[in-house]
DNA sequence: ACCAATTTGTCCGTATGTATA
DNA sequence: TTATACATACGGACAAATTGG
């Protein structure tokens, strides 16, 4: 294993100035780069990755487009990437909990919402008959001002109707679910797999072609075990890491 | 929200035929597109993505060659690539256990061990002083004869020494650290995360420029709570997908 | 105020790769 | 196969801004 030094692939289908500016804002994300707050030089950068200082000035720029780096004429190029936030994923995970005393400005908002024929695995998730009538909840929250994750959330429409009018006026699931007389609700199960980013997560995470997505699958069930809500959320994976609590200190399995 | 349809971007630094590449490996994955085992005609695709048949062939051309579809003249092209394993996180996770009755075919080898002054992160996971003697494990697993994850795990070299010999006669961390006196042991944490695949991923896990892997950092503890495992393992995102077991249905928390 | 060194910003021309028709 | 258009990558030159003597 023990990669000693960066490969930049020709001909690969992927142009040497986007790998550059991946590969950069990884390491600026483990911290090989710009640690100090302060990238090399252009012409430095261009000689490491062997390649022209315009390959390295194109795939700056599209960081600087990101938000991770910023560059200013005659000083250089600096960091202005912030480290990843920690979402949590636990028996009681709850989003603005998870993200509070991390970051400033915790927000969501609704960005549509409908009441539909439950699909297939919507159905067998929530335990209704496939074509029940579901509410489906597209929502985005933000942290820092800036968008971290969008979710699509269905709940069993007899249940909870009015959801989606009570998460316009609270903007928290879990404040929603109280108000609809739910007081308490339970994460059954999560998967978790990763994506590039779609069209969608582009124009609503603010993501730039080729950025990465994490995709969680979730089933939240009330204290009586049955299913309340089923869940798929895309968080940008530059902004938020998912940290699941050890089992291990909390049972004995 | 709610895409409609694929969106190919231009002038976005990833050339067309490796977008649609991606996407097709990612619907094929999820089950979107030949389901049936069969890939829709090249025409037929190359009208969904709005390109030219030749930029859907040079894409259908390089999934061929990752093995994920095989074209046949005159009949068409068929999808070679299974579903996404589910790799469970739970209070007691172990590699193979966990995989077990999903694939036939688990192995794990041996790719690089050493002896080394432990980095300040995984002296802090161990609970050891910065610097003090830690043994590196570079492991990789297959599942169905295709590698699934590479990780780098590291022991303490004083409670552990003989860990790289243990592993590479047994093949299995649960194994070795029983022979080495340790019978029982609990994933204490776990953070994920998801990146791009760097040369070594491409390299050991046969992957293709611009896949993803899901990263994983986790901690083990022994029935004490003191660490005996700290370890970072890539996982291929497109083989593998995570899964967390809610800890409501285990605990009261 | 001036100068030299460093670093980013902009412009030119040219060659190659990618995609279409 | 051929032709065309555009994106990508390179090399060089010089301007503009900042820093420190």
């Amino acid at each position: 294993m023990q990669v000693k030094e960066a490969v930049i692939e020709r001909r690969s289908g992927v142009a040497l100035w986007r790998q550059i500016a991946d590969r950069m804002r990884r390491e600026i994300g483990e911290g090989v780069l710009g640690s100090d707050g302060r990238m090399p030089p252009e012409m430095a950068l261009a000689e490491r990755f062997g390649v022209n200082r315009h390959t390295v000035r194109t795939a700056i720029a599209a960081l600087v487009q990101e938000g991770v780096l910023r560059a200013e004429q005659g000083r250089g190029t600096f960091v202005e990437g912030r480290k990843r936030l920690a979402y949590p994923i636990r028996s009681r995970t709850r989003f603005s909990e998870g993200l509070a005393g991390q970051s400033r400005g915790l927000a969501a908002d609704l960005l549509d919402h409908a009441v539909e024929a439950a699909p297939i695995d919507v159905a067998r998730a929530l335990m209704l008959a496939p074509g029940s009538p579901v509410i489906r909840l597209e929502t985005r929250s933000h942290a820092d001002g800036r968008p971290v994750s969008r979710a699509r959330s269905w709940f069993d429409a007899h249940r909870f109707s009015g959801m989606a009018e009570a998460f316009e006026r609270s903007r928290s699931i879990t404040a929603s679910f109280r108000e609809l007389g739910l007081a308490d609700y339970l994460r059954q199960s999560t998967t978790v797999t990763a994506q590039h980013a779609d069209a969608g997560d582009l124009k609503d995470l603010n993501l730039s072609p080729g950025a990465i997505v994490l995709v969680t699958i979730a089933i939240n069930v009330d204290t009586d075990g049955r299913p309340v809500q089923y869940s798929q959320t895309r968080f940008a994976a530059d902004r938020i890491e998912l940290h699941i609590p050890g089992a291990g200190m909390e049972t004995g399995d």
